[in-house]
DNA sequence: TTGTACGCGTTATCAC
DNA sequence: GTGATAACGCGTACAA
């Protein structure tokens, strides 16, 4: 802990004449104290240049003020946002964050977290989605999951039914002749599945002829964009004529489809209107600006986060009443109406 | 550190009729036991449910392993990139991470590195630009920073010059008539100021007509868009039928300026030329995928830990040298061709 | 190879 | 309002 000596509570004390427990409580209970010996104090501190030693405090007390977090990467923007947002609650929640990659490796991801436990991390957020949420509830710590099977813990999710529903509405409101959804094969404990859910329920309340179209694409640019060539080779052919009214899973793909027509007929054919999911930059920055699904990142982080502390906060009590239930919230997303469907 | 009482080395000891030292010593010097004693204690963890507390450790042997960073924001593909990349470094060196999102806000990253300093990291990452390096050298304690003024601290960066350099010999050898660069007025002890430098060097050696916009352009979508459009239009008519090859301070800045084009002639005209910078997604996924210079991300975070961990090594033994001068490390990056330069 | 005794810097519990 | 003393859990001389 750095080679010379730290000035410790024994140093000040000494040199102020108090005992060790006094200067502990001139920092956590100063009112305790006569203004005059805060003065004393005060002064000892900055004449012996003393640094807090906040290792210490945790031993003597057990609060590390720590958070785990487990995230896959931090390449996709809708993690790296997610991240920026949950850390930024240090200013709220005071909980400093030990972040692990975990890239999606099962085996990593565990003894990552063994690392974590072994720092007396007071809670854990999860954005992976390896380790199964029965696994995790075994940990016996405050957990939180973001967007992934959350059965046995608590999460927050992005409504992705209502999600879903918005943009097939957006595009049903529109006049389309056919709608298509285009998704990865997913699990219904998914809550991204929810987005399949809302396209095909609200298809088929309105009566809406639709095509759902589950495939493996794939994540890097090259592979979606070949799969996505082809999806869109045999709509041109199924659908010649009809309007189509394409909502994709994310903005990444929606933004391949559009560049793909645009490099095919020079612009937005007007029998194509496209609408993607999660408001990443890319919608933005497209050639035409992509009409999406915006999750409200920010809000989703502060509400796990306070999720987390409500349940640490409660562990901390001399009679620590436990959840049933895990809690499950949900934060509704935003259609954001660009370019992309702006047509008649 | 949780209600029920942990075990601790004393538990194990009572149990296996050893001392706690045989049982501290299993655990960092396991050589030293018999065989045979090591799996009683092995079974005794098992048994007991053993779980590590390495709070007590680092009180115990000052090594927190704990290395800090204050970061500007995640909202940049750089800068979550970055991270990534560092966090990852974890697989090789071990360290743990504290992050920091600084917001280039001065006050508010002095009281993060307060935090940092109290939880006794044994070194510091800084990306953000607010706190001068001279300052950040009288913290004493190792620091690494990351393409930012670095005069009096140990740093990785790219070789920004070369960078410049090679965007606009690309252009140069395409045979454009002249060439412009954009970028934001800034200060020379910032090493993206020789982005600016390589282009001028080069255009001066090769005495190829030129010209340099400094102008603040903004970092919302919307200011860049703003302002680009009236660059665009300047250049319009001071260099009509010219063959143009702009190279632009960023990925972000060079998309929008080929949306611009794009837009106002269906395609993207061939007497422009267009290189950014960064190698950031949006670059592949542009309407036409856009020549940059990449930075090795990977190479520059890995460059960045090993460098500090030395300085912590250093640190650690019995008689420390520290460094007299900082070390200044620099990245090669590299240049990527794609469609916006292969017209002749 | 194993054990003893003390230190790490703070907080908690009781006294006064 | 203040102080003495015992935790907190582990590492490390030094001794055996």
């Amino acid at each position: 802990m750095g080679r010379k000596k730290n000035v410790t509570f024994n140093d000040i004390a000494k040199y102020t004449h108090f005992s060790k427990t006094t200067i502990s409580r001139y920092f956590n209970n100063p009112d305790s104290l006569t203004l005059e010996n805060q003065e004393i104090i005060a002064k000892a501190l900055v004449d012996l240049d003393y640094k807090e030693n906040k290792v210490a405090r945790i031993l003597a007390n057990g609060k590390t003020e720590f958070i785990g977090i487990i995230i896959p990467n931090l390449s996709l923007h809708y993690y790296s946002e997610m991240l920026d947002k949950i850390l930024s609650t240090y200013e709220q929640f005071g909980y400093k964050f030990l972040v692990f990659i975990g890239n999606e490796n099962e085996e990593t991801e565990r003894r990552y977290i063994e690392e974590l436990l072994a720092y007396k991390i007071e809670g854990l957020i999860i954005l992976s989605h390896t380790i199964p949420s029965k696994e995790l509830s075994g940990l016996q710590l405050p957990i939180v999951t973001i967007e992934r099977e959350d059965k046995y813990v608590c999460s927050v999710n992005t409504d992705n039914y209502m999600g879903g529903y918005q943009a097939t509405n957006l595009l049903a409101r529109l006049g389309c002749d056919i709608l298509i959804h285009i998704n990865s094969p997913s699990n219904e404990a998914i809550p991204a599945y929810g987005r399949v859910k809302g396209f095909s329920d609200l298809c088929n309340e309105r009566q809406i002829p639709h095509e759902i179209i589950l495939k493996e694409i794939g994540i890097t640019y090259e592979s979606m964009q070949g799969h996505l060539k082809i999806i869109l080779n045999d709509l041109e052919h199924k659908y010649t004529k009809k309007k189509k009214g394409v909502f994709l899973s994310n903005d990444s793909q929606a933004n391949i489809f559009l560049n793909l027509l645009i490099r095919k007929y020079g612009s937005l054919p007007d029998d194509y209107l496209i609408i993607g999911f999660d408001d990443s930059p890319v919608s933005r920055e497209a050639i035409i600006p992509i009409s999406t699904i915006g999750q409200q990142i920010d809000k989703i982080a502060y509400e796990a986060v306070s999720l987390l502390v409500e349940q640490m906060d409660e562990r901390k009590k001399r009679r620590p009443v436990p959840l049933k239930e895990p809690i499950h919230k949900v934060v509704t997303p935003i259609l954001i109406r660009r370019e992309t469907t702006e047509k008649m």
